[in-house]
Formats: C-alpha cells, sequence, structure tokens
DNA sequence: AACTATTTATAAGA
DNA sequence: TTCTTATAAATAGTT
C-alpha cells in the first residue's frame, strides 16, 4: 500500500508483524470510529492479537424498539 | 478525505448518510480482513446502520489455552 | 453505479 | 516505538 504494494497474506517476520499490527489496528479503530459518527452507526470491534493481547471499540447506545 | 476534507460528525443529509455508510463499510471490513489475515490476529466486528441494518465479519477460530 | 481529484493510510526506512 | 516520506489505497463530490 505504500513504498512498495504487498500481498495480503500472513506476515511470517514476527517483528515485521508486530509492527505492522500496531499500525493497521489504529487506522481500523480510526475507520470504526469515523464510520460510526459519520453515519450515526453502532460499532463493535473486538480484535485479539496473535499473542493474545485485546483491544476493543463500541459506541454502541442500548436500545430497544418494543 | 477526497475532493474535499471532511469533518468528522453526523451527516445530516439522509441520503449522503446512506451513500457514505455504504462506501466506508466496504472499507472498514476491507481493513479488518486485511488486518486478520496479515498480522494473524482475530478480529470481530460488528455494525448496525441507523436504519437497524446488521453487517458483522469474523475470522474467530476457537482456541483454549489450558 | 462510475469517475477522479484529493486526502488518508501506510510500507519501508531512519 | 516514534518519525519521515514516497506511494498505494480510500473516498467526497460529481456525473
Amino acid at each position: 500500500m505504500t513504498r512498495a504494494k504487498i500481498k495480503i497474506k500472513k506476515i511470517d517476520n514476527i517483528t515485521a508483524r508486530q509492527v505492522t499490527f500496531s499500525k493497521r489496528r489504529r487506522g481500523l479503530f480510526k475507520k470504526a470510529e469515523e464510520l460510526s459518527v459519520l453515519c450515526d452507526a453502532e460499532v463493535g470491534l473486538i480484535v485479539f492479537s496473535s499473542t493474545g493481547k485485546l483491544f476493543d471499540y463500541s459506541n454502541a447506545r442500548y436500545v430497544h424498539t418494543d
């Protein structure tokens, strides 16, 4: 996606994989929040890194329609 | 983000909001899948549009560590 | 639904 | 891990 185009396949090198995870995780959560705000949508996002660390986001509002 | 930079605030016009929702929802789900593949992460994503329509993604593998 | 000018995300490197 | 930067990707406004 930048200096060089990459293939979407598991990154073998552990260090490189962790670096990419940090960068893309941030981007993903940012996009998730933008979608919820711009479009008045409810979004829930859960990510576990390959080392088992949890990251999550939600803007859920508890609503019932009945 | 493109022809013009936008503010991240709720889009008032319903039609415009739906169009943006469709475009950005696709982008978000694509990014979610890319993260899971590239970084061997587990990702769960749930989105409800403002009209209550559900969209979800998960690559979860059921694992236990004990 | 397609187009395209621009913004944004990001791979590689420092 | 944080910054830089060149380039790929996403997307706002338009048609």
